[in-house]
DNA sequence: GCTTGACTTCAACATAAGTTGAAGGCCGAG
DNA sequence: CTCGGCCTTCAACTTATGTTGAAGTCAAGC
């Protein structure tokens, strides 16, 4: 009998592949896989392989990250998507984010349009309240 | 007759004044002078004194970093600013920030419309291309 | 005019997000 | 079955964004 657990075949993709797909430099494959962000099985050499969602959440997390997403907060996301995920799991990852950057827009939109209309701008006599930026 | 330049009378605050105005550390009130952030005349015994518009420009800052902008590109939009900015200024700023933050969430958006419209999700063959990021 | 608290600079530390290089191991093409 | 290329880990380095602490200076109240 066979002991050790076989790699599901779809997980087929090197380092390389995947970061090449990406975009990416392959150390921050490594980087990405040790953060959370993709999952990789091991050979019996102990070489990753990934499969095709590995390169996909990689560019999905460069774009968040520059509506100032954290690797972590992408991270807590993506752990939310099975294993070979459905198009509706997508879905509900991709609104979560767009939730997350609209919302801080929305705050900085909302700072700012305070700011002006208060007439005082940037007066000492503190009416305006910067937005609670609760990390937690 | 006097050699040095007086400091505008405006520029009372110190950086304690700041950091509690702004609700941050002292230490980042003198980073973000380091930084270009803020501005500071010095007192005849070398003391940095600000006035209202730093701690306000410290408020906008924070909020703008939560949509994923540098200390840097903030800077370079807060370096258009003019020495005790007029309404006006202040509204051209807020339009950059703004601007930038949709521009953000909607590249997001695409990529993530893209991807979910196009059924493959996330096979490898290409046809998504990941938003050039242009930094600079 | 002294004391005390806030100020100064500078260097070290911390965390996030990676990159680079060394030392060695895996694997597929010939 | 060997060779070259990609793989492994680990530690050190980098940049961004700050914080902390040491050593010394300034300034405001008593």
């Amino acid at each position: 009998m066979s002991i050790a657990a076989q790699i599901p075949a779809r997980f087929t993709l090197t380092v390389k592949d995947v970061a090449t797909e990406a975009g990416v430099a392959p150390s921050a494959v490594r980087f990405y896989e040790q953060h959370g962000l993709i999952t990789a099985h091991r050979t019996a050499g102990d070489q990753r392989r990934f499969d095709d969602s590995a390169a996909c959440r990689i560019k999905v997390a460069k774009v968040a990250q520059r509506v100032g997403l954290t690797v972590r907060e992408i991270a807590d996301v993506f752990v939310t998507l099975p294993d070979d995920p459905e198009p509706q799991d997508w879905q509900r990852v991709a609104a979560v984010l767009i939730d997350e950057a609209e919302a801080r827009t929305a705050a900085l939109q909302a700072y700012l349009g305070e700011m002006l209309s208060g007439g005082r701008l940037c007066e000492i006599d503190d009416r305006i309240e910067v937005p609670n930026q609760g990390r937690g």
